[in-house]
DNA sequence: GAGTTTACGTCAGCGTTGTTGACTTTCCAA
DNA sequence: TTGGAAAGTCAACAACGCTGACGTAAACTC
């Protein structure tokens, strides 16, 4: 493995394919894909005293509108404490409104005021604008894979859960 | 914009193609996938006192050895002071040595020592499983596209880098 | 009905990693 | 020889993770 030629132990074009270096360069490319992928949210957020936890929270209540907090904190695997100095900003400015469950009163459901879906609507503008781009650019054959290399790249949970959301929103 | 149908006004498979619906999803693919992409490897740091931004300096100076603070402080995207931070204690803890450039003495070249490849080399290893089995259920044309998309994801300035680090070492 | 668990909020403290700003040292180059 | 680039350092700060502890209310379970 440290001779850099892969652990692979097939043969033909599979080995060529999962080389080390192929796997290190795709390492390279996620991580620079992502910088660009939360560049332009990021540039937003800084004019305001917001940061990318805000987008992702907002992010996410927008998604699943009236979702609790105990799930919240599920999708976004992060602690009760980290969360909630997040949402007590979003709360205090308007933007995130916390209402009480009916069935189960120990429950808050988030939903997003108007200025929150405002905000929300600008932030995911921008990240699509790159995202639109690249996908044309790429092709629909090539988004086909990058959504599916993506899936099988997530942990089994997060999986769960991303699927559940793309069900709940067509 | 905002009746989600998308801003796309093209006709045919492209309008399905570029909802922004299907952007959305996507958006949250890549997130929950970066979360596994880095998940094995901060398994391993915080035993170590180590984070993410040591895995980061080890592994661009792995990739390019001899290269010099500035060049890392382009690829890595952070400031001076950040790095040098990091780059202090991987020094101090005889992970990275520092020489001092030949020609130009202001500048030092940064290379990784014995114990510092062979760290490389156990969360290069962590990483690369994930990646690999990703690789292997999606199958090569899926992986194709998905680096298709990253690459067309990057800010210029980044693929740019990333092409050169991939000649170097292809 | 009492005791336990669950959901949520909060306080306090800490670590990593990013930022600015100011300053020094070294050294190349005009 | 002087200006400026490269590197390093110190200080202060912010965002955002974490743990631990504590409190309250509601829901459950025996």
């Amino acid at each position: 493995m440290a001779d850099g030629r892969g652990t692979s132990s097939h043969s033909g074009e599979n080995l060529l394919f999962l080389t080390d270096e192929q796997l290190r360069q795709a390492i390279e490319a996620m991580f620079f894909a992502y910088r660009g992928f939360t560049a332009d949210p990021d540039r937003i957020l800084v004019d305001m005293a917001y940061g990318r936890a805000h987008h992702r929270a907002i992010h996410f209540i927008n998604r699943a509108p009236g979702t609790t907090v105990n799930n919240l904190l599920g999708l976004l695997g992060v602690t009760k404490q980290s969360l909630n100095r997040v949402l007590r900003t979003l709360i205090a400015d308007g933007l995130v409104e916390s209402q009480v469950g009916k069935s189960d009163k120990r429950e808050r459901h988030l939903y997003l005021t108007e200025a929150g879906r405002a905000l929300e609507q600008t932030l995911s503008d921008a990240q699509r604008v790159r995202m639109r781009s690249a996908f044309r650019d790429a092709g629909p054959e090539a988004v086909a894979g990058f959504r599916t290399v993506l899936e099988t790249m997530m942990d089994p949970e997060m999986r769960h859960s991303y699927l559940r959301l793309k069900e709940n929103s067509g």
